[in-house]
RNA sequence: GGUCCAGUAGCUCAGCUGGAUAGAGCAACAGCCUUCUAAGCUGUGGGUCCCAGGUUCGAAUCCUGGCUGGAUCACCA
C-alpha cells in the first residue's frame, strides 16, 4: 500500500491521457499536505505546466478530476493556487491500520541472501582512560545506525577496534609500576578503567614536573620535553613491548584486562554491543607487512633513513609516512591492516567508520592508499563523520579537567530520574529493585534521546541541566506516552475484561485518528530516510512527533470511558498500535520503554 | 594560507533531493487535575532563516562572493 507511488504513477498516466506527452517522473512531486490545508497529499502543478500548456490552477484542476475519476482511493481534491491537494478515502487509511495491527515491525525490511553486507565500526577506545561524553555519542550513533540499517534490510556486523598499544598505554603502565606498589582496582575499590586512567593522569603530572625541573636546570623547553626521565622510560617500555618482553607484556595484559572489565560495565549500562572486536595489537603487524609488500612491489617509496612513505601527489595530496625510520608503524598503518583483515572476514559491500569529523582527512587518505594498493573495495569505505560534543562553556579538554566522564554522567542521570520520580510519587508501590530499573530506563532514555535527536553531522552542545530535563522534546516524554498507553491496555484487560486482540466493526475513523494512522503510515519511509542519510535524529524526531500527537489524542478523546464498546475497542487497538511503533522506533535508538513510570 | 563542515526565535534544535503563511522543545506569561498517569494538554508573545548578489513562476533550501565559528593540513592516535 503505497499511496504516494500510486498517485505519482497515475499523474504520469493522466498527463499522457490528457496532454499526450510522456512526463518526466522527476517533475512529478507528491508531498504531504501542509497542516493548514485540507488533504493528505499535495501534487505541485507548477512543474507540469510544460506538459499541460495551461495555467497552474487549470492544470491542477484537470489532474485532480482525473485522479478522482480513475483512482478509488481518492475521495476528494481541492486546488489552491498551483497546489493540488488530494484527500485519500478514510476507509483506505483504516484499511492500512488493519493491516499493521499487532505487527510491531511492519516497517522493517527483512534481510535475504542478496542483502548488502555492511560493517559498522564504532567506539574504538584507547585503553589508557575511561570513556567520556564523546565516546557516548560515538557509541550511541554507531549502535543506532547499525540497528537502522538492519531495519532497512541490510546485513550488519558491528565491530569495535580497540586501540590497545602505543606510547599512551605505556605511560599509564609506567606510572602504575612506579607508584602503585602493586595495588589493583579491587584494592582501591575502583572500576578498572578509572583505575588505569588515574595512573595516566599521574604520569602526566609527574612528567610535567620533570620537564619543569629540567628547564630550571637550564634546558630548553624542547630538550626538557624530550629528555624527561619518565618519557624516556615510557619509550623504552614501548620498544620492550614491541620486542615481546615477557614482563612488559604481562603488565600490559594485566592493565588492559582491568580496563576491559571497566569498559564492559559501561557498554552494558549503555546497552552497546559488538559482533566482533579487533585489537590494534593484533592488526598493526598485518598493516606493517602489507606496507613492506607494497614497497617491494614498487607502490611505495623509501627514504635513505629507512622511512617508508606513499606519494599521493596524483591525488592532489602530499606524501604520507607509513613506517618510521626505526620500522615502527604509525596510526594509519594499523588501519590499513585492519581494513584488509576486515574485508577478508566479511567481504563487505560497505564498511562504515563511525569516527569524529576531526579525522576526515585521515579517512580520505586511508581510502586513497587502499586504492593505490589496488584493493577494488577501497571505495566501499565510508566515514560517518560526526560532530564534536561541546559544553556550554566550550570544548571538553582533558588537561583542564572539563571532560565529562561517561560513568559519572549516567550515575547523575539516574539520580535525577530517581529524585523526579519520587517527587511525583509515581512508583510508590514498586519494590526498590523494580523502581531502580525504571529509573535507569528513564535516565538512559533521556541521555540517549538528547544526544541522538541532533543530526549526527552537527556539533552538539551538551548542556547538563537541559539533558536532565524530562519534559518536552525528550526521551522520557516519549517513554511516558508509551507507559500511558500500556496503562490503558492493562486496565482494559483487568477492569473491563476487554480482549484487544478481538475485532470491531462498522467504524468511521475521525480526523484525529486519521492523523495518527498517517504518522504510522510514514514510519517505513522514515526508516528508509534515516538509513540513507545515516542519522538516527530522523527517527528521534519522528517518534517525538508521534508521541506528541498521541498525547493530544489522549487528552481530547475518551478511550476507556467511551461508552460504545465497538468504538472503545477500536481506540484501544489504535492506541496499542501507537505504542508498538513507539517501542519499535525507540528500539532503533537503543532506548528501552517502561510499562509504567 | 589551502581544504572540509556549520551559521534558522533569548537558548537547544527540526525543516535543506527548490514549493503554500519558516516549525518544535526549553525559558517567559495566562489557563486546564473529584474524569483513562499533569513526566501531560491548551493558549500568548518571540524571526533581516549571517550578509550581498545570481538562477527560478517560486530560495531558509541551489550557485558565486564575503563575514563569523569549528575541524584539519604530524614520523600523535
Amino acid at each position: 500500500m503505497d499511496f504516494e507511488k500510486t498517485l505519482k504513477d497515475t499523474v504520469i498516466k493522466a498527463i499522457k491521457d490528457l496532454y499526450s506527452v510522456e512526463a518526466d517522473p522527476a517533475k512529478v512531486t507528491v508531498q504531504k499536505t501542509r497542516k493548514d490545508f485540507v488533504g493528505d497529499f499535495t501534487i505541485v502543478a507548477f512543474s507540469l505546466l510544460a506538459y499541460s500548456k495551461k495555467v497552474p490552477v487549470d492544470t491542477a484542476k484537470e489532474l485532480g478530476e482525473y485522479l478522482q475519476e480513475n483512482l478509488s482511493i481518492v475521495s476528494d481534491y481541492n486546488v489552491v493556487n498551483g497546489f493540488l491537494n488530494i484527500s485519500i478515502d478514510k476507509e483506505q487509511w483504516h484499511k492500512f491500520l488493519k493491516q499493521i495491527f499487532d505487527n510491531a515491525n511492519f516497517a522493517f525490511k527483512a534481510k535475504n541472501d542478496k542483502s548488502p553486507k555492511v560493517v559498522v565500526e564504532y567506539s574504538s577506545p584507547n585503553t589508557n582512560k575511561p570513556l567520556h561524553l564523546g565516546h557516548i555519542r560515538n557509541n550511541l550513533l554507531g549502535w543506532s545506525i547499525s540497528e537502522i540499517l538492519k531495519a532497512s534490510g541490510k546485513e550488519v556486523n558491528k565491530v569495535n577496534l580497540v586501540n590497545d598499544r602505543g606510547i599512551h598505554i605505556c605511560k599509564s603502565m609506567l606510572a602504575w609500576k612506579e607508584l602503585a606498589e602493586g595495588k589493583t582496582p579491587e584494592d582501591e575499590n575502583m572500576k578498572g578503567d578509572h583505575f588505569v586512567g588515574k595512573y595516566y593522569v599521574l604520569f602526566n603530572d609527574e612528567y610535567k614536573k620533570q620537564v619543569q625541573e629540567l628547564i630550571a636546570e637550564g634546558k630548553t623547553k624542547e630538550e626538557a620535553e624530550k629528555e624527561a626521565p619518565w618519557l624516556v622510560k615510557a619509550q623504552k617500555m614501548l620498544r620492550s613491548w614491541e620486542r615481546n618482553s615477557r614482563k612488559i607484556r604481562q603488565l600490559w595484559t594485566q592493565m588492559n584486562e582491568w580496563v576491559y572489565a571497566g569498559f564492559d560495565e559501561t557498554y552494558k549500562k549503555l546497552g552497546i554491543d559488538f559482533d566482533k572486536t579487533y585489537y590494534e595489537s593484533e592488526t598493526y603487524l598485518d598493516g606493517k607487512r602489507r606496507v613492506l609488500k607494497g614497497l617491494t612491489e614498487g607502490d611505495l617509496s623509501q627514504r635513505d633513513d629507512g622511512t617508508v612513505l606513499i606519494d599521493l601527489e596524483e591525488y592532489g595530496m602530499d606524501e604520507k609516512v607509513l613506517l618510521r625510520a626505526d620500522g615502527t608503524s604509525v596510526y594509519i598503518t594499523q588501519d590499513i591492516g585492519t581494513a584488509i583483515m576486515r574485508y577478508d572476514d566479511f567481504k563487505f559491500d560497505e564498511s562504515i567508520y563511525v569516527v569524529g569529523n576531526e579525522q576526515d582527512y585521515h579517512f580520505k587518505v586511508l581510502s586513497i592508499i587502499l586504492d593505490k594498493l589496488e584493493y577494488p573495495w577501497s571505495n566501499r569505505l565510508t566515514h560517518l563523520s560526526y560532530g564534536m560534543v561541546e559544553l556550554p562553556e566550550g570544548k571538553m579538554k582533558s588537561r583542564e579537567g572539563t571532560v565529562v566522564d561517561a560513568d559519572d554522567l549516567i550515575e547523575e542521570m539516574i539520580n535525577t530520574a530517581r529524585k523526579t520520580s519520587e517527587e511525583l510519587g509515581k512508583l510508590s508501590d514498586f519494590t526498590k529493585e523494580e523502581a531502580e530499573k525504571v529509573y535507569e530506563i528513564i535516565a538512559l532514555g533521556a541521555l540517549k534521546f538528547y544526544i541522538l535527536k541532533v543530526d549526527a553531522r552537527k556539533n552538539i552542545t551538551f548542556n547538563p541541566q537541559e539533558s536532565i530535563d524530562f519534559n518536552g522534546n525528550t526521551g522520557p516524554f516519549v517513554q511516558y506516552t508509551y507507559a500511558r498507553i500500556r496503562s490503558l491496555v492493562r486496565k482494559a484487560g483487568t477492569e473491563q475484561n476487554i480482549d484487544i486482540s478481538g475485532n470491531y466493526e462498522d467504524i468511521t475513523v475521525d480526523d484525529k485518528e486519521k492523523e495518527l494512522i498517517k504518522i504510522m503510515y510514514s514510519y517505513p519511509s522514515v526508516i528508509e530516510e534515516a538509513a540513507k542519510l545515516r542519522t538516527p535524529s530522523i527517527i528521534a524526531n519522528y517518534v517525538f512527533d508521534l508521541a506528541k500527537n498521541f498525547n493530544k489524542y489522549y487528552h481530547e478523546i475518551p478511550i476507556l470511558k467511551e461508552e460504545d464498546k465497538n468504538i472503545k475497542l477500536f481506540r484501544l487497538k489504535l492506541s496499542n498500535q501507537v505504542s508498538l511503533v513507539v517501542k519499535s522506533a525507540m528500539g532503533l535508538l537503543g532506548i528501552d520503554v517502561p510499562e509504567r513510570m
